[in-house]
DNA sequence: GCATATATATGCACAAAGTGCAAAATTTCA
DNA sequence: TGAAATTTTGCACTTTGTGCATATATATGC
């Protein structure tokens, strides 16, 4: 029989569907977000250009602020699989640098600084943003920790893990300040330099 | 005539009543929110308990989780406030530990957790709390570079709001998660010893 | 004290978010 | 094919939050 070896994707008709109705409601929330602004887009009209109907737009998302969070959420993913691969041969701010870096070439800078511009129009998807980078510095804290489970690095790891993420903060918020002048790869470079250069 | 040295507070009856009203909510507002919960306890409940109109809830707090927010902001004032005193003649992290060992002592540790605890029930509050962090880094960020305005500190202080605040955040996460067991000023001292340590 | 300006409180109507429930419609699998 | 499981939908309902007009309370000048 052809290969049984390694649990089959086993992608049936189901899943399928479902993450591509899941893929349109976020592209047609993105689309009305951008045309009317966040607050006025309503889930309503994003259903109906997802072509599903309100009730079933709460099968996907708990809240409209989810469309937006679910963008960030997968680079969080991405960053925390990349940094425990750096981290096999790198110190912590090394291994964060170029792991943020491997990333970060696969959004768009345009993309992210829509994204951002879009949540900085409401408090409340402001406020989740903010709030996921510090769950962000924990996720990465725990990986960092995973290498160097002694004790006695807790304490140092814990500062990297907030510096790491405060440079990813800083790097974004430029880039979102300057509209794209420069690519990500600089300023994180250059945010990370001077990161390295303070301590 | 009886002293008029000093601009006079000129606290009207306007604004001791408008005061009053605010102290109001928020105090049926916690109450309802320990006795059933965030989310149970509605709007209109607390206005009722209050002595207002649903309607004029709205004038004091844009939403719900304000009053819960209110409580922090409070404090977020007063460290800001006490930084830029202690950091007259101490160095950014010393100035900050100092800044809050001062000011935590005025808020009790039992209300603290109270707080904390009914954040943790609802993702949007905790969220908008998580959010007040970062903006409170950037605060005491700010106030350092009064001190030290020269461009060539930036990055340090930078590093040193991000170490602080992250400090605050441990102390307090501790002092939740072991419920009280050990007062706040020793929680701080501890992360504070740990932090200077490391560095 | 009174008139008048100004700030605050309230009621009403309304849009939108979010939830529970039960009845279709669809997919899976034997 | 037919039963089981999952997804989709409609409907009714509660709650949040806002706009607007009106009433009420406070402040201020005369």
């Amino acid at each position: 029989m052809s290969t049984d070896r390694e649990a089959p994707p086993k992608e049936g008709l189901r899943e399928r569907k479902r993450r591509e109705t899941a893929r349109r409601i976020v592209e047609a929330g993105m689309r009305l977000f951008i045309d009317r602004g966040y607050e006025a887009a309503t889930i309503e009209e994003i259903a109906a250009a997802a072509d599903i109907s309100r009730r079933t737009f709460f099968h996907y998302f708990r809240s409209k602020d989810e469309i937006l969070l679910s963008m960030q959420g997968g680079m969080g993913e991405e960053l925390a699989a990349a940094l425990r691969e750096e981290l096999q041969d790198k110190r912590p701010l090394q291994a964060m640098r170029a792991a943020a870096l491997r990333i970060c070439g696969g959004y768009p800078a345009a993309d992210m600084i829509v994204v951002d511009r879009l949540m900085r129009a409401n408090a409340a998807v402001q406020a989740r943003k903010q709030a996921s980078y510090i769950q962000q510095e924990q996720a990465l804290f725990e990986i960092m920790r995973e290498r160097w489970p002694q004790p006695e690095h807790e304490v140092s790891l814990r500062l990297a893990a907030m510096a790491s993420v405060g440079a990813l903060r800083l790097a974004f918020d430029a880039l979102s300040r300057e509209g794209g002048a420069r690519p990500v790869a600089l300023l994180l470079n250059e945010v990370f330099d001077a990161l390295e250069a303070g301590i």
